[in-house]
DNA sequence: TTGACGGGTGTACAGCGTACACCTAGCCTC
DNA sequence: GAGGCTAGGTGTACGCTGTACACCCGTCAA
């Protein structure tokens, strides 16, 4: 061995170990479980270690959706710009269900950092390639909002773990207090087995919103549509 | 004065007032500024006294949403489910720009507290009453995501206060690296004056994506959709 | 040989949520 | 009136957080 002082050798720090370190803890263990303490801990170094290679932890948590966000595919280059946004948005979706605090993180940002302008821009360059003018393209972008980088637009995504299914007895006072919402909860013809509020973020959904987006700006392409006249 | 001791008389804390202070202090000073221990001495008390009103920190902030959600006035009754509910959904957005903080909290929230339910009852109820399949509805309330309360999909909204214009040179850099995101976010003709990431979340963005939404939802109600068999 | 420097260490501080024990004022019952 | 219950405000304390600052050591260039 190369070293053979008293304790082990340690693969040296870097910035992309410890980038890659937290990611693991928080896929493991949930964003709260990442704080410098416990990210320095589990690399086998004092926390103050960690601030040599990110500036903070806002930093650290933005440089760990960049890992996400870069290992996200590009679109295909040889299909028509709806069916290339669609294909890169699911792609983009299913990095976001391997790693679901992505999500927060990423709406807690108060600016983009350049791997997601990046990200934005290969997807604008995308509709821009199909011929879209500048005006749809803006609008497109904003309607589509943060479902561009695959997110469902969910609230109550259920925590990590089966969500606790709620007991028959307070199933049926909620179904008595909101019937509607029971009405309509109960009814998943493409997903029998969930309950009210466990979440059914299931593909079906998540395509059912996209396509409508998309199916939407198509024919407001195909009309020739301008902000500035709106024929819709 | 009935009571004549050392110090001022002060209006007994209640759960309401607590409430109501910290969205206050939330609307004036970002979320961040509430805690348990600044609320405290806002309300000219000891943070512990807090605890007497409400469980902890988490239910503090549900409270709070609550309030925001339970103060958006129910829609019309005399429109067609479609106008019906786009107003709803407007009137929900102008308390969200109220309160600016109320979307992260709701969004990092396990699950829907009994007045986000009823909110969503009353929505739905909206889409049934308008003759709207189950099937439809579920899906619909899906596509609308966070969309139903009035949330902009945007990420990076910018906090509070002007966002800090780039430099020239900056923004020229930018420009350079990003060409596809600097044509698309020049083209503004709704909002001349605001820059590239200063969050263009006008009231038109929101309408085009809620409207492609709706549209879509109206077509496939027409046609007769039904999530078995997909006509689209 | 010297000196700079990149990178890991140790200590310390302010702020956070909150558990727990306490005190006090008002009210109810006898 | 006396005693006790209770709702609600207080004080102290603990463990956790992010991180500023001073330090120290191994490597490498001059």
């Amino acid at each position: 061995m190369a070293q053979q002082d008293g304790r082990a050798a340690r693969a040296p720090l870097s910035r992309e170990r410890v980038l890659r370190a937290a990611v693991d803890l928080a896929d493991e263990q949930g964003l709260e479980a990442v704080s410098m303490r416990r990210l320095a801990e589990r690399l086998g170094v004092v926390p103050m270690a960690l601030y040599k290679h990110v500036a903070n932890k806002d930093q650290l948590l933005d440089g760990m959706v960049d890992l996400v966000v870069a290992g996200i595919a590009p679109a295909p280059e040889d299909a028509g710009w709806k069916d290339a946004l669609r294909t890169r948005v699911l792609t983009a979706r299913e990095a976001m269900l391997r790693h679901p605090w992505a999500r927060r993180v990423l709406e807690a940002q108060p600016a983009p950092t350049p791997v997601l302008l990046a990200y934005t821009d290969a997807t604008i360059a995308v509709l821009l390639r199909g011929g879209l003018s500048v005006d749809l393209v803006h609008h497109a972008m904003h309607a589509l909002g943060s479902r561009a980088f695959g997110f469902t637009q969910e609230l109550h995504q259920p925590g990590p773990g089966p969500a606790p299914a709620p007991s028959p007895a307070v199933a049926a006072q909620l179904a008595a207090a909101f019937p509607h919402v029971a009405a309509v909860a109960t009814s998943r013809p493409h997903d029998p087995g969930s309950v009210v509020g466990a979440g059914c973020d299931d593909r079906f959904e998540f395509e059912f919103g996209l396509d409508l987006l998309l199916d939407g700006v198509e024919r407001l392409h195909a009309a020739g549509w301008s902000s500035t006249a709106d024929p819709r």
